[in-house]
Order: C-alpha cells, then sequence, then structure tokens
RNA sequence: GCGGGCGUGGUGGAAUGGCAGACACGCCGGAUUUAGGUUCCGGUGGCGCAAGCCGUGGGGGUUCGAAUCCCCCCGCCCGCACCA
C-alpha cells in the first residue's frame, strides 16, 4: 500500500481546504433572478444530475453521476455562463417504510439521518454546488406544491380516478410492488400473489401522446437511442378497430371489439384471444369453473408485462365463437390467452398464427390451424408453408378473397375501407403507452389531497388546507398502509357539505415527486409551487446527466408534467430537459470464497498471477465476472473510504479517465493508484515551476520553448472540443500529453523564452484539468499566480490561432487501398504538389510498376490513393 | 417474449468513411534510490530472419478506401409501466 502521509501534495490538508475557500467566496451561488439590467449579462446555463434516493452512503454510481455533472458544471462556468447546479433528495420511497417495519426506525428519521450522511460524504468530493437550492421531496414544503399542482391537474382534467389492477398479497393483505414479487410470491409471506383491482388515481399522460412523440424529433441534443426507446414506448399504431359478432351472445355480450396493426391479415385468422380481465372472460367464467380457475391461474402471473410475456402461451378455449368479418358463415373459436394484455388496444386479439410470433406458437400448443395470407417475394403459393417461423415481411396477400395480389399496406388500406363500408370497423390510430397509475397504498409518500364524502363524492382538499401533511405518530407492526390504520388522520368534515368524510388514504407514485423537482430548483422558497420569473429564466435544463436505467419512464413522466405545469399556468417551456447525457454504470469483479460466500474486494488479495486470495486466512478465493456493484454480491466500493485514502480528485480523475461516460466501467484497484500517481506527478512537474522567477517571453523563442507553446495551446483546443462532446477520457489523455510535453521540455537545455513558455503550459494546463480536480488546480493556481483569484472564478484559456496551425502533415500515400509510403507535405498543399510527392516516394514508385494508374484521389493533408488496373 | 444498446492489443480505450491501436494501465529492459507497490528513460497488436502478411465478436455486402455505412448471426448489458 502506497504510503500517503508524507506525499509532495497533500490532499488531505489541502481538498478541505479548498471546499472552504469555495464556500467563503460563495463561487457557486446565483440569484433566482439575475438583477436587474447587468451591467454584462452572462448566459444562464442550467446543470443538472439526477438526484439521489437517500439510502444512506453514496454509492460509486453517485459519485460518477455527481462528477460528470461538476466537470460541465465547472466547463461552463469558466467559459463565462452564469451557472446553476444544484442538489436535493429524492426522500420518498419504499425502502425506508422497509427500515420502518425492519428496525422500528420512523421513515422520517431514517430518511433524515440518510440524508445527512449522504450530504457529508457528497460535500467532501468537492462539487460546485449551491447548497442553498437544496430541499428533500418528503418536505412538506416541497410536496404541499405537489399537491396544489395535482389539484390544478384535476380541474383541467388531466386526472382521474378508475380501476386498476395491483399485486396484491392475500396473506400480509397489503399491495405489493412489482420488485416484491418474486416468482409470483410476496417476498416476505410467501403466498401466491393475485392481481386485484382497485380505484386509483391516473394522470392523463395519453392526452399528450402525439405531443410527446413528435417532439423527439427536435431533441438534438438528447442521445439516438433514448428518443428511439421513448418512440416505441409511446408506440403509435396505424390499424384497424373491428368487431367479431359472437354467434350467441353471452351475459350481454354480443360481439368482441379487436384492435390490429394487420388488418390485411384477416383471411388467416385462426382463432380470437382474450386478456384474462377481458369482461367476456369474466362472463364465461361466471358459469364455467374451469375458465374461472384458468384466469386466476393468469391473475398469479402478477401484474408485469416482462412475467406475462415470458410465461408458456396458455389458453382456454370458451367453447364460444365468432364470425367472420369478410367470409360468409365462416367462424372461429374464442379463447382465453395468458398473453393478451387487457391494457393495451381492446384486450383482444384476432390471432393470424401465419404472421405473427406469438400467435404462432399458440396455434401449434393447441393445434389450432395456420394459414398463409402474405406470400413473401420469389415464393409460390403452392411452395410456401410456415413452419415455427412467422412470416412478419413483406409480400403480397394470398388465400385472401378480395385482398388477392396487394401489397401489405395496399392490403391493409383495403381492409379497412371494406370494414368502413361494411360497418364493421373503422381505421384506427391506437397508442401502446398508457395512462399513468399514481395511487400508491404506502405511508411515505406525497399524500393525495383529496376528500371522499358519501354525499358530495370526491373533493378537492381546499387551497387554503393545503399541505395535506403525513401523521408522525403511525405504527408499522402490522401490514398495510398506516395512514389507513391511523386513528384519526383520515377522519375530516367534507369541505363541501361539512358531514363526516374521509381523507384520501393513498399517496403518489414516487416518479411524481421526480417529475417536477428541476422546475423547484428554480426558486426554492417560493410561496407557490415555482416562481414564473424563476422558471422562465433558467428552464429548461441544459444538461441533465443521469443513468440510462431512466430512458423511459422518469424521463417521460418529466416530459410529460412540465407539458401539463404549462397547461395549467406555472411554466412556460414544454421540454423540461434540452441536452440529457445517460452515464453507464459502474461495475466491478466479484469475489467468492470455497463456501460460496460473496467477499468484498478489500477482504481480497490479488496475486500478481491474477490468481486472489483471502486476506485474513489466504484461502482460495474465485474471481468472478465483472458486473454493477451490488450489496447483494459484495461486489462494492465505499467512496468514502476511496476519498479518505486517495483523495476526492484521485476519485474523480479515474473516473473520468478510465473509459467513456456513456459506457460501463469498472472500478479496479490499479486504476485509481494510477489517477493517484498523476495527481501526484503534476503536483510534481508544476510546483518547482511556481518557485521560479516570472521570466518574460522571447521575441525569438528557441525550439523547445516553440514546441511547449504550441503543445500548449493544442491542448487547449483539444481538451476544449473532448469536453464539449462528453469525451472526457480523451480531455484526461490530452492533458496527459500536455504534461509529458512539459516535462520534456524541463529535460531541454535553457534556450530564449523557455522559462516564460513553462510557466504559460503549466498555467493553462491547471485551467484546463481544474473541472476535472478542482483541489489540485487551486493548489498550484495559488503558488503560480501572484494574486489571490481562485483557480474556480479565472476564465477558461484560450488557445493562439498561429500555434495551432502544423508545421507539415504526413500525408498517407495508398496504392489499391493498401498503406504504401507516407510524405511530409505544407499544410493546404494541392492536389498536383501530393500527387508528384507521393510518386516520388521509393516504395510507391516501386507498387505502381505492376500496372497503370486508372485513378487518383487525393483527400487534402489527409490521403492519396492510386487505383492501379493490371 | 418485446423494445433499445454495446462488442477494437494482455487491460481501459483513441480514431465516426481516409496512416487502426492516441493516452493510460500492465508487462519487458535500463537508470536513480538505504529501501520500494517510489521516481525517471526506452520498448511493447499478432505471425515472420526479412520483404511482407494478417488484424477492430463471426459471416456476407457497398466503396478507390470500412472499426466506422448496410444485411445476417453470436455474446453481453439496459428497460418493460408499483425499485429508484
Amino acid at each position: 500500500m502506497s504510503d500517503t502521509t508524507d506525499l509532495a501534495y497533500d490532499f488531505r490538508a489541502a481538498e478541505p481546504r479548498w471546499q472552504a475557500a469555495w464556500d467563503a467566496g460563495a463561487c457557486f451561488a446565483v440569484p433566482d433572478i439575475p438583477a436587474d439590467a447587468p451591467a454584462s449579462p452572462r448566459a444562464k446555463y442550467y446543470v443538472l444530475e439526477m438526484f439521489p434516493y437517500p439510502s444512506g452512503k453514496i454509492h460509486m454510481g453517485h459519485v460518477r453521476n455527481y462528477t460528470l455533472g461538476d466537470v460541465v458544471a465547472r466547463y461552463k462556468r469558466a467559459r463565462g455562463f452564469a451557472v446553476m447546479h444544484p442538489m436535493g433528495w429524492d426522500a420518498f420511497g419504499l425502502p425506508a417504510e422497509n427500515a420502518a417495519r425492519e428496525r422500528g426506525i420512523h421513515p422520517a428519521r431514517w430518511t433524515h439521518d440518510n440524508i445527512a450522511a449522504m450530504r457529508a460524504e457528497l460535500r467532501r468530493m468537492g462539487l460546485s454546488l449551491d447548497w442553498a437550492r437544496e430541499f428533500a421531496t418528503c418536505d412538506p414544503a416541497y410536496y404541499g406544491h405537489q399537491q396544489k399542482l395535482f389539484l390544478d391537474f384535476l380541474r383541467a382534467g388531466l386526472a382521474y380516478r378508475r380501476e386498476s389492477a395491483v399485486n396484491w398479497d392475500p396473506v400480509d393483505g397489503t399491495v405489493l410492488a412489482n420488485e416484491q414479487v418474486i416468482d409470483g410470491r410476496g417476498w416476505r409471506s410467501g403466498a401466491l400473489v393475485e392481481k386485484k383491482q382497485l380505484a386509483q388515481w391516473n394522470l392523463r399522460i395519453t392526452q399528450y401522446a402525439p405531443e410527446l412523440l413528435d417532439a423527439l424529433a427536435g431533441m438534438a441534443r438528447w442521445p439516438e437511442r433514448v428518443r428511439i426507446m421513448q418512440a416505441k414506448w409511446i408506440g403509435r399504431s396505424e390499424g384497424a378497430r373491428l368487431a367479431f359478432p359472437l354467434l350467441a351472445p353471452e351475459a350481454g355480450i354480443d360481439a368482441v371489439e379487436v384492435y390490429t396493426t394487420r388488418p390485411d391479415t384477416l383471411f388467416g385468422m385462426s382463432f380470437l384471444a382474450l386478456a384474462p380481465d377481458h369482461p367476456l372472460a369474466t362472463a364465461v367464467a361466471a358459469r364455467d369453473p374451469a375458465a374461472g380457475a384458468f384466469i386466476a391461474a393468469c391473475r398469479r402471473l402478477g401484474t408485469s408485462e416482462a412475467a406475462i410475456e415470458t410465461a408458456e402461451k396458455q389458453g382456454y378455449d370458451t367453447g364460444l365463437r365468432v364470425a367472420h368479418p369478410f367470409l360468409e358463415g365462416v367462424s372461429f373459436p374464442v379463447w382465453i390467452a395468458n398473453f393478451v394484455l387487457m391494457e393495451y388496444g381492446t384486450g383482444a386479439i384476432f390471432g393470424c398464427p401465419a404472421h405473427d410470433q406469438r400467435d404462432l406458437d399458440f396455434a401449434r400448443k393447441y393445434g389450432l390451424p395456420v394459414r398463409p395470407v402474405v406470400l413473401p417475394p420469389g415464393e409460390t403459393a403452392d411452395g410456401f408453408a410456415i413452419g415455427e417461423t412467422a412470416y412478419t415481411g413483406p409480400g403480397a396477400a394470398f388465400n385472401s378473397g378480395f385482398l388477392d395480389g396487394l401489397a401489405v399496406d395496399a392490403a391493409k388500406r383495403a381492409a379497412i375501407a371494406a370494414l368502413e363500408r361494411g360497418g364493421q370497423g373503422k381505421g384506427e390510430v391506437n397508442w401502446r403507452l398508457r395512462d399513468w397509475g399514481v395511487s400508491r397504498q404506502r405511508y411515505w409518500g406525497c399524500p393525495i389531497p383529496v376528500i371522499h364524502c358519501e354525499a358530495c363524492g370526491v373533493m378537492p382538499v381546499p387551497d387554503d388546507q393545503l399541505p395535506v401533511t403525513l401523521p408522525e405518530d403511525v405504527r408499522f407492526d402490522r401490514p398495510g398502509n398506516p395512514l389507513d390504520h391511523h386513528p384519526t388522520w383520515k377522519h375530516v368534515p367534507c369541505p363541501a357539505c361539512g358531514r363526516a368524510a374521509h381523507r384520501e388514504t393513498d399517496t403518489f407514485d414516487t416518479f411524481v415527486d421526480s417529475s417536477w423537482y428541476f422546475a423547484r430548483y428554480c426558486s426554492p422558497g417560493a410561496t407557490a409551487p415555482v416562481d414564473r420569473a424563476a422558471a422562465d429564466h433558467w428552464l429548461p435544463v441544459d444538461q441533465y446527466i443521469g443513468g440510462i436505467e431512466h430512458a423511459i419512464l422518469h424521463l417521460l413522466y418529466s416530459r410529460f408534467f412540465t407539458r401539463a405545469m404549462r397547461d395549467t399556468g406555472h411554466l412556460a417551456v414544454a421540454e423540461p430537459f434540452a441536452g440529457l447525457f445517460t452515464q453507464g454504470m459502474v461495475t466491478h469483479e466479484s469475489y467468492r470464497a470455497a463456501d460460496g460466500a460473496w467477499l468484498y474486494p478489500e477482504e481480497v488479495e490479488k496475486l500478481p498471477d491474477g490468481s486472489a486470495r483471502r486476506r485474513t486466512d489466504a484461502a482460495p478465493v474465485s474471481v468472478g465476472r465483472v458486473e454493477a456493484m451490488s450489496k447483494s454480491r459484495r461486489n462494492t466500493v465505499d467512496p468514502g473510504a476511496i476519498i479518505d485514502r486517495y483523495g476526492a480528485d484521485t476519485a474523480r480523475w479515474f473516473i473520468l479517465a478510465d473509459n467513456p461516460p456513456e459506457r460501463d466501467m469498472e472500478w479496479t484497484e490499479a486504476g485509481v493508484t494510477g489517477a493517484f500517481r498523476f495527481t501526484q506527478r503534476l503536483f510534481r512537474l508544476i510546483a518547482p515551476i511556481a518557485a521560479l522567477p516570472a521570466a518574460p517571453p522571447a521575441a525569438d523563442p528557441g525550439p523547445a520553448a516553440l514546441a511547449l507553446r504550441r503543445a500548449a495551446h493544442r491542448a487547449i483546443a483539444a481538451v476544449t472540443e473532448a469536453l464539449e462532446s462528453f469525451a472526457f477520457n480523451v480531455a484526461v489523455a490530452r492533458i496527459h500529453e500536455a504534461a509529458n510535453a512539459l516535462a520534456e521540455a524541463e529535460r531541454a537545455a535553457d534556450q530564449p523564452g523557455l522559462a516564460a513558455a513553462r510557466r504559460e503550459a503549466a498555467d493553462i494546463l491547471i485551467r484546463l484539468a481544474a473541472p476535472m480536480m478542482p483541489h489540485l488546480a487551486e493548489e498550484l493556481g495559488a503558488r503560480l499566480a501572484a494574486a489571490g483569484k481562485l483557480v474556480a472564478e479565472r476564465p477558461w484559456p484560450e488557445a493562439d490561432p498561429a500555434l495551432l496551425v502544423a508545421e507539415t502533415v504526413t500525408v498517407a500515400v495508398q496504392v489499391n487501398g493498401k498503406l504504401r509510403g507516407s510524405v511530409a507535405l505544407p499544410p493546404g498543399a494541392d492536389r498536383a504538389a501530393a500527387l508528384a510527392a507521393a510518386r516520388r516516394d521509393p516504395n510507391v514508385a516501386r507498387a505502381l510498376e505492376s500496372g497503370r494508374v486508372v485513378k487518383e484521389i487525393h483527400v487534402p493533408d489527409r490521403i492519396v490513393n492510386f487505383v492501379v488496373a493490371e
């Protein structure tokens, strides 16, 4: 282990000192609203990282996230922007309730203790945060405003109640989150989980589906993949809604409505399938116990789409039959199937096994007919058959009556036209996106501010009675929602008629809390949810940074919420995040002892041959795969311990240097020590320069001085470009190069201008490294600069264009695409000069002897390629 | 299952149609040091004595030229609506 007690750069003393200096100078504070008529208004820049859930300790994912954001914030500040960079806490959620049930700690106490611990850890990272804006979503001063927003949404028709399914644990008598359902059973009780219908609040996100989809195209600073994922999630589809008449009505139902995107394949129909929750399925179950048993089995799959779709396809034949819209006198069986979702379309499908894989799997299992109706190009009607793979590609309709010969798209239009003529159906645009269910049967969340009155119905809590705060005296010694059990909290008079009524005891989904926090940061003390002037000034967020796992839900809900706030008069903007960056995970090797127990990295000693053994007893340890850090596998590294041992700058530098930030990074001990050595090297390189007397620049500098100046100014250009494009690992590499150039100059013979060039290069290097290693930059800056200005307050260096122009460029010469030589040319050399120089290269000349040059390609300053024919 | 992404030396990666391997880790050699998990210098894709050939997960294609664009396949990762 390196002894870090007597190093040249004492980070343990320096880091807290510079953090105190930034605080004392209020370097990172900005006003909610800029002062009137400023002499030179600075453009605003709002940098935000996804706020953390206060679990108790920061983890490496947080360190990565906040380091990335801090580099952007510090860089933009140096570029002259007025940067707002706030921090807060996503403080409601299940873990606090779990802690309360398991350890008897009140969720509020647990949460606030965790926040205090994590705030201290974040402060040690040296982040350029405006802590004056901090809040937690569990503060009534925050969630009270959220209740106001909800009531505004309710008045605007954007919130409504309806029945929807939850995971119900019949033993604990409680609603479970999807993550609490393991293999169809409750995580605590082990009981088989059932789907249960409850009246729940929903937000009408589907009303904004077209706008949310269309706006994606203009979001140039969002990753392409996130936009694609959101577009697929919103899922606009064109198709047909049509009714299949039942041959015999069942419980008053005489037809089944189906939505399909493939009306061209109607002639390939083989069966009709209902979702297990479909009203007709319910009706059949009322008289058919076997159907009821099948539906009950489907309910045990839980509510998660992944669980439903990965389960083996199963069905139950109801015995009912439906008529075909086009085929006179032909009917098809009606099944109940576990893979049909009630939430999508109409909750019923027509099955065309030949051209849909799920339908095919189902048909093969139950021996239903498979009739191809789309003929792939080049196939013949007689020779074409479906095996175990459905055909979903292009082709011409066949076996399809009046559609025969039409291509897929034309056949769709013709089928829809025929349905509309016959009054059996119509063309329809459908959306995969569903309304957002926000009710949660939990204590530790924002209370939904409504009152249920037997006489008046659902009444909003009057604005002057907000916030509806959570009661503190709650008990977690029995299952269910403590708000519901509370002896007095829910009993209130009806705000309209004054009779005894009761509060809604459900709380909001925590995604609601995180759907507008970025707006609250603009004016965290406002008496309204947001101060319009402040929000109009700071929004949208210029750069948002967080994990790719939030690509859909959090980001889409925030985009919806912003529009809903716009339409209720709270905001001017539609899009909350102008720029988005999604980072990869932090991973680590995992270790297991012979008995299978997972070991923490610090319990393991790595040997030079790559094997590993336990530190305590030298027992062999098997080195497992590199995967996301998780407590269960114990492959975690504690950021606090890393900062203790190496300092915040080292942790930040390693995280930035290791790999591109959008990819998963592997945390390694070797990588950390490498980063640590570089911080020390930079100090050793620059501190002596600071001790030299300042020298004037030379009018005619020597070659080493000029080379150093060129290297330093090239570094400015390269680091700037790398930071602008989030290529932080490339920025690190360019800083390494500049440091190498400075070290080389140190070894050069003394010459005119060298001392001045070294001082200039050192000063440039300090400022280029400052966003990434801010403490070390201040330490060196204080030694190098006479005046006491903080590096955090100094501008970004500017490259001298004259020093960026290369004296010569190397142009590669290819013959038939293979490298045969290279020539040095002045930059911008013309085609004739380049081709002539290329032909003079002996290696090239030899390669050209073999044949006749038929084509000459010249890309200025890059390449010459001779195409030679035999 | 469906949707999205990623894959380059021993390792992390650079190059986004134009000299593959910048920069760093590791390793090898040398120097300094009382010592070293210190510092400094040099070397380092594979095969080959060399000329040279091969090489960006695998296969095919477009192009004068492909890590980069297109198609198929393999592997790994993220999301799937009550984890945050």
